[in-house]
DNA sequence: ATGACAATCAGAGATTGA
């Protein structure tokens, strides 16, 4: 079974380049970030002519997540647990039913800039809320997975430029410890744990040059419990379609299971 | 550096992103 995570930067100005990446890298699952639209407009067709039954949870403008499936999905659930008066659209789960059950959280974990203020405050009390829902995936004992765009550089290896980070809320000391906190419930990194000596980025930015320069960063992450880290076969980064036509800013990141 | 670059909504330019 693969499963990738993709932050798309808006699918109504992706869809061309999300459609050439699912015919080439034939992901059977694809958590998707940043869909920036409503359900209604989702222009699911085109995707579900390539045989993946779509499910969103989606937002005016900004945000938006998305899982699209081959496998049937049991448990579809949207929204993470919390906060009932949040209404950013930022997280989608759901078990995927292949040989194995496989459960998968979708995120989009908040950016949290400038800081310090309310939108940082915002970030960290969202990954309290996350901490909390991985406890309880770790608990439960079942092979499952949380996956997305982070929006936290684990470690100054992850930046092409770490010293342009120290202040940013993805690089921030608090940022960088709740997610240290998460991983200490006995996550598994993906992406370490295939391949723990290469240095990987998954975003660069549009300006500046950055993809050219390859001044990038690794904030698209797949977490695994310890059920799903034992069917772990390969993890890897499509970074070739950052070099396409109007591509996205980040590139995809995918596992494949034995499962 | 009131920036760059891109997407969205709206129908210009502010907001957001990372």
């Amino acid at each position: 079974m693969k499963i990738a995570t993709f932050n798309i930067n808006g699918i109504k100005a992706r869809l061309n380049a999300l459609c050439d990446w699912l015919d080439e890298a034939q992901p059977d699952v694809a958590l998707l970030q940043e869909i920036k639209s409503v359900d209604e407009a989702f222009p699911r067709d085109a995707i579900e002519d390539r045989g993946y039954t779509v499910h969103t949870h989606g937002q005016k403008s900004f945000n938006g997540v998305a899982i699209l499936s081959k496998l049937p999905l049991e448990n579809i659930s949207r929204g993470l647990p919390g906060d009932e008066s949040d209404e950013q659209a930022r997280w989608i789960e759901a078990t995927v039913m292949g040989e194995q059950a496989i459960h998968v959280c979708g995120l989009y974990l908040p950016n949290g800039n400038p800081t310090p203020g309310p939108k940082y405050d915002y970030k960290l009390a969202w990954m309290e809320r996350l901490y909390t829902r991985a406890q309880n995936l770790i608990r439960d004992e079942i092979p499952a997975m949380m996956l997305g765009d982070y929006n936290i550089i684990q470690k100054r290896e992850d930046a092409a430029t770490p010293d342009a980070w120290m202040t940013d809320a993805l690089f921030r000391p608090e940022s960088r410890a709740a997610f240290q906190k998460i991983m200490a419930l006995g996550f598994t990194d993906a992406l370490r744990a295939v391949d723990p000596h290469t240095r990987h980025f998954s975003f660069w930015d549009y300006q500046e040059g950055a993809w050219q320069r390859d001044d990038g960063i690794l904030i698209d992450h797949i977490l695994m419990t310890p059920a799903c880290a034992d069917l772990l076969l390969d993890c890897q980064i499509d970074k070739h379609i950052r070099d396409r036509e109007k591509p996205s800013d980040h590139v995809p990141v995918w596992v494949k299971l034995n499962a």
